[in-house]
DNA sequence: TGTCAAGTGTAGCAACGGCTACATTCATTG
DNA sequence: CAATGAATGTAGCCGTTGCTACACTTGACA
């Protein structure tokens, strides 16, 4: 209770505007993207990679992050904590129910972002490597917004 | 050398497909934005607290990012050492060249990409804070591609 | 059936970005 | 000019995500 009321400032720093709060929640929204996108892109992973080929061995899982296995496993490890996979040692990683439905959830999410961004021109090479980082930052509405216009595109587009 | 080539995977893993180092090679790329992003976010808010109101005081840093001062200070620090800020004790905080440029190049693409928003139909609110997040994982290429669509859409837009 | 390399586990280090608690400096102002 | 509170500095904690080095399991196959 004394944020959003103007500081006296004694010293020369001007007066905390409410310009600071604003931005303060957008960055607040950042951190905590941070916080939940390892956890998005792993889930997201293993799933793709029982997809491929039946099961997610955790050497697979750091190679295609291309990371070292130690980094790979300490983050599991965390997923298991909060529920995500399940983990036996020397055994391969499985998703739970909250796990998969994340993963299902951010898989349409990446689609939708990545069909936007070669829907905009943007080549396919590039439009995966923004997709990756660009999906986790992206509200509800922004994301109504991209497939929208991927919709329309491709409806009324060439061919 | 063997990271292309199909391991024989004597246990059940299955062979590393080329897959792996598309996806890594994605990864990388947010690595390496995730480190740059605090910097950049940094500079950009100094250059627009001198231009709003002549200095850049750690407090109102702080209170703009929504952070703990300690905090800020030690990002100041890191930035110094970088060389892209000069501070001295209870002095407010100055960018160097170097810093000044990588503000404006910030916060041209940062508008950029907040006008993109906007212009897709993104209500002012949502855009501001998705802005923030997408800014720093967008490649030359989907820049300008989100710049050509603002002037494509303000040129035969409504109003 | 044993061997042995691949896969996995674990220990310990670093940088980063959060925080609280407490010490110090500085400038306004009484 | 002294007091006092705001601003800044510093110490020390935490969790996350990187790494290397080394130990242990496992399973394919000789
Ligand atoms: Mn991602
Ligand atoms: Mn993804
Ligand atoms: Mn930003
Ligand atoms: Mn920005």
């Amino acid at each position: 209770m004394m944020s959003t009321a103007q500081r006296k400032s004694p010293r020369g720093s001007a007066p905390t505007l409410p310009t600071a709060e604003r931005h303060a929640e957008a960055f607040e929204h950042i951190r905590s993207a941070h916080q939940t996108e390892t956890a998005e892109d792993y889930v997201e992973m293993i799933a793709d990679l029982i997809d491929a080929h039946g099961e997610a061995r955790l050497v697979d899982i750091a190679g295609r992050f291309g990371v070292s296995h130690p980094t790979a496993k300490k983050i599991i490890d965390r997923l298991q904590r909060e529920g995500l996979v399940t983990s036996r040692p020397y055994r391969s990683i499985f998703l739970t129910d909250k796990g998969r439905s994340l993963a299902e959830y951010c898989k349409r999410r990446h689609q939708v972002v990545l069909a936007f961004l070669k829907a905009l021109g943007v080549s396919d090479r590039n439009a995966e490597i923004d997709a990756e980082g660009i999906e986790h930052h992206v509200s509800k509405e922004t994301l109504e917004a991209f497939a929208a216009f991927v919709t329309r595109e491709s409806g009324s587009g060439q061919s």
